[in-house]
DNA sequence: GGCAAAGCAAGAGCAATGCTCTCGTTTGTG
DNA sequence: CACAAACGAGAGCATTGCTCTTGCTTTGCC
């Protein structure tokens, strides 16, 4: 049948490929992206390492693979979060969805490496990675827009020098925030991932202990900088406004 | 002469072991630390492969070396910053020092990734790392000590949960400030390294334009949330107290 | 149905890597 | 002066990414 015709080849293709993948996966996770090697993926799965090169076509497209999918990921664990938090307002539920981000990269600190660590040399991301990286911000961008549509946002002062940028990210990002909250926003996106790369990366021995203490303090001083929190006043989701 | 008989020898070791570093850091900043190649090392440099081990035991080593330069390099920058900002109040220091450490990075892409991006696996610094890295780490401190003595610093609230923990880290870190500063400070310090990070590494590509206005905005924000800046009212050195 | 074309797997091979071992040679020391 | 330590060079090993060629199987078209 024409289908099967479609099918046991292209079938088989996708299988390999996903077989590939997961092992590609396995040894990523155990030893890193430095230490993944073709010929290891191809011995482990019994098949000739030339072979191999009829699914990704080089080691950098089998990475491009693996980047996507480790996006994705991470993608879902924070809509994860978003979800499991819908009951405690938009302070909550940053709080939630930047503890998930921490803990997906705490769980799989290699996959964390490979989408927010060093970029391999010479290599530029394809377009294909960019929706997938977006997965995981567009949750902030949408709580930020709940709680914009709902007991509304501190929409902090915009400088004159940042106004022009500000305006462009939020036409681009999203347009129904204020500029200001959206420039914020995007920092706060940064430096989150300044805080989950230094105690992944190990940049926190020997000096910060007591890590959840630590994130969930900086994580409401951001909610408060992104305006879910107003400055000297009550709280917009059930928290103190300064936040330890 | 004796001093020549521990010289000869000595020297001619100190001098190749600076030409090998030299050698490497230009690879290295030019292809970046995952095609740093022993070989090519030692070619470049007319001498045997094999020679190069009685300098360096292994490329990690040589790895380690480059790094601690690295982290002396960036925090002879951040002192440099400092330095040149004299007199420019607690605020100006903090944000020129911040502009410094982001200066450097741009300016040495790979050697920050070195030290602020992806570890190699199963490699773990040596102590001997930890008294460079902390160079610049210092240049904050001291910012924040000598605004402390001065003007003083908005003390923030500090919760319960991590009241130990601050304390704790302020005895390491800087027995003379308040906890709740310290706290804020090394935060303060991981989200810094996030916005530079994402510049470095490519994140802000389609999404952040004017990355000298942006980053200035963030980093005044971080002044104000370390307690450089009064939450509601006049600067503390010199500087609007809600930046952008 | 039959058959050319395309997809596929395997092996050999190439250039390069980190690292080890061995063998002379140079250098410093008792 | 003699001996041990440091040194440089070469050969070699195991490994890597990737290419090319050689056969075989599946697919799609006439």
């Amino acid at each position: 049948m024409t289908s099967s015709a479609h099918g046991v080849r292209a079938r088989a293709r996708i299988e390999v490929t996903a077989a590939i993948k997961e092992e590609a996966r396995r040894q990523l996770a155990k030893e890193g992206a430095v230490k993944l090697s073709l010929r290891a993926v191809a011995r482990e799965l019994g098949m000739a390492s030339s072979a191999l090169y009829r699914y990704f076509p080089s080691r950098d497209d089998l990475l491009t693979a693996l980047i996507i999918d480790a996006y994705e990921s991470l993608g879902a664990a924070a809509e994860a979060a978003r979800d499991a938090a819908a009951d405690v307002g938009p302070v909550g539920r940053w709080t939630a969805v930047c503890e998930g981000v921490r803990g997906w990269a705490l769980g799989h600190p290699h996959e964390y490496a490979l989408i927010y660590g060093t970029p391999v040399p010479g290599y530029t991301a394809p377009d294909t990675t960019v929706p997938a990286a977006a997965r995981s911000a567009l949750v902030v961008i949408g709580i930020l827009r709940d709680a914009h549509r709902g007991l509304g946002l501190a929409e902090p002062p915009l400088s004159a020098e940042l106004r022009p940028e500000a305006v462009r990210m939020a036409a681009d990002l999203a347009p129904d925030l204020p500029p200001g909250v959206v420039a914020r926003m995007v920092a706060a996106w940064a430096q989150l991932f300044g805080l989950i790369g230094f105690e992944v990366f190990g940049q926190f021995n020997r000096v910060v202990e007591d890590r959840d203490a630590f994130f969930r303090h900086a994580v409401g001083r951001l909610a408060h900088t992104v305006g879910l929190v107003y400055p000297q006043q009550g709280p917009a989701g059930g928290r103190a406004a300064e936040p330890s």
